[in-house]
DNA sequence: ATTGCTGCAAAACGTTTGCACCTAT
DNA sequence: ATAGGTGCAAACGTTTTGCAGCAAT
């Protein structure tokens, strides 16, 4: 199982922030950090309940606030007021391009962006938490961008 | 009043896609302008409503659309799931820095991120439409960030 | 005259909260 | 034992929608 890793960060985490140990909290971190891609709180609620999960709405939105807590997932939101998250464990930092025809997401990353916000924290004097490039724009190639139309993300 | 443009350029705007031309939609203009800093559209129609303008919730949504299709505003979105808006009218460019613990919004320009959007996009076959960059960090002057903590953004 | 826009209220949506019960410590 | 977490449903705040009447074209 490769989440053994996680599974003892989030353990650690929790002992540290004197949350309690749940079997709850570690099954939506199961399928938090399974999810392929991008999902909304309420979308892995819902697929955790086909799946037969009897973790309840609150815990798996109070869950994923804590996965963020302990740096397992990332926060995100694209513009449409929903917050996503996304799995930090094994990949490397990188931003997001959102086509607005269609909402497909594509990751990119670009040297350039290197320590720019913590330079820019440190003119202004504050601690860097965290970051978000979003780039808004539209696939050149029509056809393609219909394609994703209908697709998840 | 110096607004006269703007009315000129939402006129135009309108007229070139086929909407109507209302007296709702350029008071909305009028108040979405003269809005000093980052609103939300249900701040602004509040404070319309207590202006005693008779202009609906319905109507403020759809035209700040609007505004932002003609590229008078610009809207945001700093991790809180509400859509916030702000004037472009005769205002550079900037990106944002939000205070973490109080909230506080910071705006900043650096010389670094120019171009940077637009080469993205190239390189991976994209018409730019906008982007974001938002740092989110903490004061480390915390008398200064608590000063913050009770005021509007 | 014909659409599209408006106001209003209600619904929708994602998210948060209140509460009684349960469980990890 | 007890603080804190859970499930459930209801509440919340923002945004969208349905509809009848109105007004710009």
């Amino acid at each position: 199982m490769k989440n053994e890793k996680a599974e003892e960060i989030f353990r650690n985490f929790l002992k540290e922030e004197k949350n309690r140990i749940t079997p709850e909290r570690f099954e939506v971190m199961e399928y938090a950090l399974g999810y392929d891609g991008h999902f909304g709180a309420d979308e892995l609620f819902i697929k955790m309940k086909n799946s037969k999960s009897r973790v309840s709405r609150a815990t798996v939105y109070n869950t994923l606030e804590l996965l963020v807590q302990c740096n397992l997932l990332s926060k995100r939101n694209f513009g449409d007021n929903i917050s996503r998250y996304e799995s930090n464990f094994k990949r490397q930092q990188h931003d997001h391009l959102i086509c607005v025809e269609c909402g497909k997401i594509i990751e990119f990353t670009d040297a350039r962006l290197t320590g720019i916000p913590e330079s820019i924290c440190k003119d202004l004097n504050f601690d860097l938490d965290s970051y978000s490039f979003n780039i808004f724009a539209r696939c050149r190639n029509k056809k393609a961008c219909k394609k994703y139309r209908n697709e998840k993300n």
